[in-house]
DNA sequence: GTATTTTCGGAGTGACCACTCCGTTTCGAG
DNA sequence: CTCGAAACGGAGTGGTCACTCCGAAAATAC
């Protein structure tokens, strides 16, 4: 059993690391996690034992969640609204998270590890509403899943930038029109 | 007058930091770009002060060659395969090229010097092509500059990432589609 | 060919950052 | 309250990187 102190520490820690990563991208200092949260920098890589593990524990949180919210909305009772709700949260959500964004673009290559599986489980549940919405008639049958995560990711990425959300709505408009069936 | 084999010098070290710069993005060292221009890093800094120099003439150079294709293809006389053709051209020549997208996601903001004026004179000429495709009946004409700039953006970003040319292409199909007339 | 001047190379320098060591503090069991 | 164990803070360490200094080398002028 761990003190309850050093638990908390540790929650505060990753939550600390996911705002200073998500403004700062992956070169934001350990320094500047550590004085966020108040604890010295030992603390950090006590609970954390390198930079990398911090960022891939990050990772993993942020990938969880996603995929959390990407399967509550597998069950709603429209499935187009949903697939498109839902790519529209997560590129919001990216606008203030470079580090995630970053992640997702690397996230066909290199990742390992418990972020790797998150993003997976991420990436296979995107297609799981992609799926549904195309048997309801919603989305076009002609794309696939590999390009409608390429545009998501882009979108995600492209969000980060001086782009002002109204900008970015009518990006994502026309994107969600050359994805939708025609009437 | 400078020495020829200095103007020589320092022609090579602008190629070979595209390169650099190209692959490793903006966090690429100066000893990298010297080491593979053949000489000392002395020189490098002799002739860019700075990094930042350094990364501002490519980039300018990348910009201006970027605006003139897309001046070329404003002449042609299918106004609306130009507008496409350069932008397919644009992601895809991006696909190498991190940092020319990183900047081009950072343009909007901060750029000052040289590298933002051949900045807007790509973004200008995009618009001219935009206007072009549009006074053609090729694009919608509820489309504006800015989203279709986000969309560029946000593509040659994603064209970086593990995204193959098969991948990148379907994307774009979609993309098109979205802002294409309807038939 | 020699003198003069420009350019070169690479060993330094200082700042920054990930990561470690250890004396001190704080928790919580008895 | 007391005491041992767990956790803490922050000064130190090594490595990297942008940038500088200066003696050597090479190019033009004559």
């Amino acid at each position: 059993m761990s003190r309850s102190d050093a638990q908390a520490n540790r929650a505060k820690i990753l939550v600390v690391a996911e705002e200073v990563f998500g403004a700062g991208g992956e070169g934001a200092s350990t320094e500047e996690v550590a004085r966020r949260a108040g604890v010295g920098i030992a603390t950090v890589f006590r609970h954390y034992p390198t930079k990398a593990a911090l960022l891939e524990a990050v990772l993993t949180e942020r990938f969880t969640r996603l995929a959390g919210r990407a399967k509550a909305e597998a069950g709603a009772q429209d499935p187009g609204r949903a697939f498109f709700d839902f790519f529209a949260y997560m590129v919001a959500d990216s606008a203030s998270k470079i580090a995630i964004a970053e992640a997702l673009a690397e996230a066909g290559g290199a990742l390992d590890g418990p972020a790797a599986v998150a993003s997976r489980e991420l990436h296979d549940t995107v297609g799981v509403l992609l799926a549904q919405a195309q048997a309801a008639g919603a989305v076009r049958t002609d794309v696939d899943l590999p390009e409608v995560y390429a545009l998501l990711i882009g979108a995600s990425r492209a969000a980060y930038a001086g782009v002002g959300p109204e900008v970015r709505d009518r990006s994502l408009k026309i994107i969600f029109d050359g994805l939708a069936t025609r009437p």
